[in-house]
DNA sequence: CCCCTGACACTTA
DNA sequence: ATAAGTGCCAGGG
């Protein structure tokens, strides 16, 4: 698995990323949400994939859930670190 | 070009 | 409420 950035996927990933970069602190967006956000609401599969290849830390991808409101994965620290972030931008 | 995998979501049993 | 199966899109080999 190799690490992709931004500028390395193509127009959706960069997208995807764009908009992710936009959610507030202490805001969660789930895979669904930002795949619509990126003009491809069936999309939701690539952007849990894209999210998964990329390992850039300006993309706050822990404040990407499911939309269970769970959490499907984290590439930087494993799931526990993207709980323990999300707990503390929630405040 | 073809096949497989994957941080999801929804429906049915 | 829980479990299993199916459908979707994009990227990688």
């Amino acid at each position: 698995m190799l690490k992709r950035r931004p500028d390395s996927f193509s127009k959706f990933g960069k997208w995807v990323f764009a908009v992710v970069r936009k959610i507030p602190r202490g805001k969660t967006m789930t895979y669904g949400q930002v795949a619509r956000a990126a003009g491809s609401p069936r999309a939701y599969r690539a952007v849990g994939s894209i999210l998964s290849q990329n390992y850039d830390p300006k993309i706050p991808c822990h404040r990407v859930v499911r939309a269970d409101g769970g959490m499907g994965g984290y590439n930087r620290g494993g799931v526990s670190t993207k709980a323990k972030i999300l707990a503390r931008e929630r405040a």
